[in-house]
DNA sequence: TCAAAAGTGTTTCCCTTACACCCATGC
DNA sequence: GCATGGGTGTAAGGGAAACACTTTTGA
């Protein structure tokens, strides 16, 4: 994969050296959002050494120039969780010139659902990490403030138009779960009742009887599932 | 931006020649759009030398490791038309590893809307370039024909949530040809009357008198002009 | 006078929103 | 028996979609 100067590039001008184009870096940066204890959260991890030592960031890594984008993302996963079967789209190119002190590093973010009963086989050993609910991100290295921004941005739009929201919670779950979720994305609380219509009528769920395993007061939950028949037909017939 | 070896990297392992990592290029390639004759177009232009000598392409070109991502997709637009004040936003990172014939190449995607009347001040002479109706695109050459499909989805979402379709027609405007430009975005029909009533409705347009100039049959239309002012407030405080 | 384009209202349906009370259970 | 959470229906308003004829002008 290394650079030819035997040949001219479409954009590059007459005779020029191609070796200055194929001096950059490239990295993955994944934005990974569970959800635990009726709260949105995000992995993050600890950074070791310079020149963020001790600095939260996200997790990424540089990519070499025969790895692919979305590839490196799921090995990121696969490295937090020892799994890199997830949800995983590409959100945007990051590229401030001073974005990253070791060189010219252009970012590649991706952000991902993880379901923190299914998707999660281990977690990795070699660095410190944690589930952070969003509301409390603290600073974080590079401008990786901003990937998250852009994140959130883009989950709260996705969720009000494809029912993504499943991928995050456990194979059964209430409807007030998911409310739940569906408020911690949006920022803001819903209506119960319309709620529930709403989601019902769109016939992605499959009711599975009553959580008898709860020990809170009140009527016990109904549990649902999630109904990957009608989600695919949705998906290719649209909504 | 040259990359040091004497410090470690977040993500690299421990004493990893970092040189490793920074043998990459980035390109930025441009989607633009046009409208004229009723025709929604795209900008192509000629590549003259190897590896694609003869094929049309997007514009687009290599950065070096001091140049901005959108700066550089101004520039493309500057070199195209002699004006790099346009409307641009980012589309996505495309990074397939053989993509690019000379060695690993990330390319970031952008797509402008191009004013045909007031953007263009001149096009470029060192290569033959096109306006092409967005229906009778070649086969392009690297894979612009997968970023083309990207962008039309793109602007295909973003012309029914925001009213950008005014930048890419000229200061007046009748509804015809508001209506004429969306149905081409949308790639399908729409009722008259139902077009009129939403888009009027919207209150971003001014009435600017009928078109005397108008040599064909029928009525003479009546002119709108873009209301900036009701946009600008549309845009800080939501549609 | 005819061909071509401009312009104009009404009805139906569905989706969204607002809103308040009863039920089951644990303590 | 009371506190806690689960569960339910209706009415009003607004936007989307379907639909056909009259007006103006050039040739």
């Amino acid at each position: 994969m290394k650079p030819s100067n035997t040949t001219n590039l479409n954009s590059a001008e007459e005779t020029e050296d191609l070796s200055v184009y194929f001096d950059m870096g490239v990295s993955v940066t994944n934005v990974l959002y569970g959800f635990e204890d009726e709260q949105l959260k995000v992995f993050i991890q600890k950074i070791s050494r310079y020149p963020y030592e001790g600095a939260w960031a996200l997790p990424g890594v540089l990519i070499k120039s025969n790895e692919g984008l979305e590839n490196k993302s799921r090995e990121i996963a696969e490295e937090c969780f020892g799994n890199g079967d997830v949800y995983l789209e590409q959100l945007n190119a990051f590229g401030k010139i001073y974005r990253h002190p070791l060189g010219r590093v252009i970012d590649i973010a991706f952000y991902g659902l993880i379901n923190m009963e299914r998707d999660i086989n281990s977690y990795r050993t070699d660095k410190e990490f944690k589930w952070i609910p969003v509301t409390e991100v603290p600073e974080l290295a590079y401008d990786h403030n901003e990937i998250l921004e852009l994140a959130r941005q883009r989950l709260k739009r996705r969720i009000v138009n494809r029912p993504i929201g499943f991928k995050l919670l456990p194979e059964e779950f209430t409807l007030t779960e998911l409310q739940s979720l569906y408020e911690q994305i949006l920022g803001r609380s819903l209506d119960k009742r319309n709620f529930r219509k709403k989601v019902l009528k769109l016939d992605v769920l499959l009711e599975k009887g009553r959580d008898e395993n709860n020990d809170s007061p009140g009527r016990n939950p109904l549990l649902y599932k999630f109904n990957k028949e009608r989600y695919n037909h949705y998906m290719e017939n649209g909504f």
